[in-house]
DNA sequence: ATTTCTGTCACCGAGGTTGTGACGAAATGG
DNA sequence: CCATTTCGTCACAACCTCGGTGACAGAAAT
C-alpha cells in the first residue's frame, strides 16, 4: 500500500512553495497554479495539501487571494513528516491471510512483522535527516532566485 | 509499486524451507504443501518461487517427488536479495507526468529522484544485514526441532 | 505408461488511485 | 449585499495492479 505518487506530489508542492517563498502576507499560491507544474488535477493536489495542512506543514486560506503557503521554515520540515502525512501505510506489508492452524505460519507472521518494522524504521530514519531546505538547496541557484523575485503571474511556473 | 505481498510470501516460503531443512536428497517440499501454510494459491506461490529460483536462492525439480529446496545455506541468504528477486520496483516512485515546460518541475524531478534513491539505499542496507538464518533463529526452538525431524506428511504444516 | 510436480499462460474479480465535475463554505472587494 | 475567487469535500468513472483460479505442456520418477 505504498505505490501512490502522493509523496512525490507532496514534495513537489513543498518545493514550489519554498522556492517561491510563498507566505500569507505576500502571495499564497493557488492549487490551480501548482497543478500546472505538477501536471495533475487541482483536486488531486488539494487532497495532498489537505493532508499536509492537517500535519501542520502548510497553511491555507480560502477566498479571493487565498491559497497555500508553508507553515514552517523549510529547515523545520523533514521528509519523514511529509511521508507520514500523506502515506501512512507500512512499506512492506505482512500477510493477513495465514493459515492460523499451522504453527510455522503463525510464528513466521511475527518474524515477518519484525522485518517490516525494521524496514519502516530505516526509511523513517533516512527521511528524518532530510529537510525541505536540503532539497531546495539542490535546485539550480538561478531558478530559486528567479522564483523568489517572482511577482504574481510568474513566468517560472506557467506552461 | 511496493504494496504487494510477494516479499512476505517469499520470506514465509524460505522460512518453511529452512525450518524443514528441505534438500534435494531428502524431502523437497511441494508448492501445494507450502501453499497451505501460506494460505495462498499454489500458482501464486510458484510465481514467487520462480523469481527466487532465477535469483539462485532456491532450486526446484519437476516430476514425482520433486519440489523446492534452498540453494544456499540460510546464512548466505540475505533479505535484500529476496526483495530484489521478487519486487524490483523502487519503494517511493517519482512522478512521470511533470510539466516539462516548467523549469521548477524539471529540477524538482531530479531532486525527488535522489530522495527515492536514498530511501531505496536505506532499505537495501537494512535488509542486507538480515539473513534467513537470523529469522529462523527467531522461531521457537520447539518448532524448528519438530520441523527438522519431520518425515514426509508432516503434522507441523498441515491444516 | 502413469503419476506427480513444476512452469507458465489467460482470464476474472477485488481493491486502490487518479481524473473530473459538482457543490457548499469562506474570504475579499465593489 | 452581491459577485468572485478559492479551498474542502463528495461522488463517480476510468484505469491499473494484484491475487485467485483453471488449464495445459514438459520433466522426472516408479
Amino acid at each position: 500500500m505504498a505505490d501512490s505518487q502522493r509523496f512525490a506530489v507532496a514534495v513537489h508542492t513543498l518545493m514550489i512553495l519554498a522556492a517561491h517563498k510563498a507566505g500569507e502576507a505576500g502571495h499564497p499560491m493557488t492549487s490551480a497554479e501548482m497543478a500546472k507544474s505538477v501536471n495533475a488535477n487541482p483536486v488531486v493536489l488539494r487532497r495532498v495539501i489537505s493532508s499536509l495542512a492537517q500535519a501542520g506543514l502548510v497553511a491555507t486560506r480560502p477566498g479571493a487571494h487565498g491559497g497555500v503557503w508553508l507553515a514552517k521554515a523549510p529547515n523545520d520540515i523533514a521528509m519523514d513528516q511529509v511521508r507520514g502525512a500523506v502515506d501512512e501505510g507500512p512499506l512492506v506489508c505482512a500477510r493477513t491471510k495465514i493459515n492460523s492452524d499451522c504453527p510455522v505460519a503463525v510464528a513466521a507472521l511475527d518474524v515477518i512483522d519484525s522485518v517490516s518494522k525494521r524496514v519502516d524504521g530505516a526509511v523513517r530514519d533516512s527521511l528524518a535527516l532530510l529537510t525541505l531546505a536540503d532539497l531546495v538547496k539542490q535546485l539550480p541557484d538561478s531558478l530559486t532566485q528567479a522564483c523568489a523575485a517572482t511577482p504574481p503571474a510568474s513566468p517560472t511556473l506557467a506552461a
